[in-house]
DNA sequence: CGAATTTGACCCCA
DNA sequence: TGGGGTCAAATTCG
């Protein structure tokens, strides 16, 4: 797998060289180095999946809807700057899967520390919903959330919405690669629905787990209701589009607060043309040697891509120009280059 | 014994 | 008014 992803690197290296230098850059060479950054990452990928890790789904890009926003949102201020500071919390959800017989039940860690202050039963869900805060809310007054509610067909599957950033700075000098498999559940009482595997898994954070994408995530958080709502938005299929789910919503002042939304790897299978596929394994990811600061970088890059972006008032549209030059597959992750910092 | 979880009550808003 | 989200006292854990 080594191999795999340092070919990816390399390619990657080489087209940043070709980015470098657009005057001698052939759509041809382009291509040809995607191609193989695409099938390296695809390798490495997919011995990663067999590995029994936890895949995280992203919800589908299609499904945007409103659900949570005022519907009134767009109509009535149609002249407003989408650009405009919104004090809306930033909150965005995925699904968990859980391998099966692994002894992890429940969603696992995202490198955050939460403590579960409440549970409620959801109508029309068969399982209740449980709520989660930052554990360091009352020392640091981080105000990040999460609610994790397990899906009625496939009790393996978590839906997981975090709400907010987080502010604080967790325990993340743990040993990378920490275990959280079989711990088991130790109170058997009755309405105990949610795992305990969910709580007080201090990961090594963001720094080892591969990063979703810094640029990714800028463009993200320059997302605003009215960005998501918009009709037009169709990305075919890319993480960017799974990672937005309809009802959800990534503010622009994300940034403000060192949200990070990149604690995945990526990847789409050539199979799965509708949905991204989100390895998320922490504990297997020791190897890559991918230590981004996401905290630190992503303010320089949200300055850099939300640039164009005031410019034509049309984030979407800046994401098509991003891409098209270079005819990027939309599935190809777009933080390739930050990818291996 | 401090910290985390549970769970019924309470609050807010559509 | 009811459903979803949060509070906080009681309970359990380590």
């Amino acid at each position: 797998m080594n191999i795999e992803l340092k070919q990816g690197q390399e390619l990657a290296n080489q087209l940043k060289q070709q980015f470098l230098d657009t005057t001698q850059t052939s759509k041809e060479t382009c291509d040809f180095l995607l191609t193989n950054i695409l099938s390296s990452y695809e390798k490495a990928l997919s011995i990663l999946k067999s590995n029994h890790s936890p895949v995280i789904m992203l919800n589908s890009p299609h499904s945007f809807t409103s659900d949570t926003s005022p519907p009134s949102d767009i109509s009535d201020q149609p002249h407003k700057n989408v650009f405009r500071k919104r004090k809306a919390v930033p909150q965005w959800s995925e699904q968990v899967q859980v391998p099966l017989g692994t002894g992890a039940e429940g969603p696992l860690a995202d490198g955050y520390s939460w403590r579960k202050y409440g549970q409620k039963d959801i109508l029309g869900a068969n399982f209740p919903r449980a709520y989660y805060r930052c554990t360091y809310r009352p020392s640091q007054g981080c105000l990040a959330t999460k609610q994790v509610q397990k899906s009625d067909e496939d009790s393996s599957l978590h839906q997981v919405t975090y709400k907010g950033r987080h502010t604080c700075k967790q325990g993340s000098e743990l040993t990378a690669g920490v275990v959280v498999f079989g711990k088991e559940e130790k109170r058997q009482k009755k309405g105990s629905y949610e795992p305990k595997q969910e709580e007080q898994i201090q990961e090594p954070k963001v720094e080892h787990i591969i990063s979703f994408g810094t640029s990714l995530k800028t463009e993200e958080m320059e997302r605003s209701k009215e960005v998501e709502r918009l009709p037009s938005f169709s990305f075919p299929c890319t993480i960017l589009e799974s990672v937005y789910k309809k009802d959800h919503l990534f503010s622009e002042d994300m940034r403000e607060n060192n949200f990070i939304a990149g604690s995945y790897s990526s990847y789409i299978t050539p199979e799965t043309s509708e949905c991204s596929y989100l390895s998320y394994s922490p504990y297997h990811m020791d190897n890559f040697g991918i230590a981004q600061n996401l905290q630190s970088s992503e303010s320089d890059l949200t300055e850099i891509l939300s640039a164009p972006n005031s410019v034509t008032n049309s984030p979407i549209g800046d994401f098509d120009i991003s891409l098209d030059p270079v005819d990027f597959d939309p599935s190809f992750p777009l933080d390739i280059l930050e990818f291996f910092k």
